[in-house]
DNA sequence: CCGTATCCTCCTCGATACTG
DNA sequence: CAGTATCGAGGAGGATACGG
């Protein structure tokens, strides 16, 4: 079609300055690293290489499917190392790569950051919420 | 009913060792930190206080609706500060806060990590796709 | 200019069941 | 033990339109 509808322009544009940010593949990376579950396993394999049953005891919560399925997106990207053992109940460990050993103390940080500031914010929010209300009954 | 059904008992367990992790208050605070947008806009904000449309305009990609809600979180959580002045076309600033500042370096480092990395991470995918292939011819 | 409100669509993620 | 396959609910998130 010859009219340029208000969508395609959008599109134009966002082909262009996307290539900036949005299209970048390092923006994808970081949308993966930007995944709930990435850091919690990272820094689970800190202390060496764990079982995938180990791993799945260690990271609470963790459906057998995102468990796997993390893993095996961190294997492909070269985090992680797996190692499978062909013995009658099957063994697979899982290790940190060196790749993904230069990532693990930056996703630690982040953790640590989170368990030392969560009184901060739990504050933080009740003063927000406060204000919140204040401002409704104003 | 009196009847222990499979998924009665996996909700209990789920309540004694959840405590550990995932219902820890930090947990939740992490998953709101791997945010594929909070990073993003944390760094943003790296060289000082921004207009509203300015994030827009470097966060490329984003949509009104994501930006708005997720600068909010990060005003709930008092990692950000937010400004109005109300002149004629409505102003708004954002800035870090202390606290927000305390967490910059870190995204920071990770968001660098991943512009720095990309390129191992995408030989080692095709490494791997190369293996995934042979795998199945085999 | 800076939002809020609504709708609507993917698509993530969990539950379950089944293999090697 | 360590997965894979399938399905279905739910929420995340984009598009659009409107308000202060």
């Amino acid at each position: 079609m010859a009219t340029t509808t208000a969508a395609a322009r959008r599109a134009a544009a966002k082909q262009e300055y996307d290539a900036y940010v949005a299209q970048c593949p390092s923006r994808k990376l970081l949308d993966t690293l930007s995944d709930k579950w990435v850091s919690l396993i990272l820094t689970a394999l800190a202390g060496g290489s764990m079982r995938y049953s180990d791993l799945a005891r260690t990271v609470a919560g963790v459906s057998q499917k995102m468990l796997t399925q993390t893993l095996r997106g961190l294997e492909r990207d070269g985090l992680v190392f797996r190692t499978v053992t062909a013995s009658v109940p099957v063994r697979v460990d899982y290790e940190l790569t060196p790749l993904g050993t230069s990532l693990l103390p930056l996703m630690a940080a982040i953790k640590e950051w989170a368990e030392c500031h969560i009184e901060d914010v739990e504050l933080a929010r009740e003063r927000y919420d406060a204000g919140q209300a204040a401002e409704k009954s104003a």
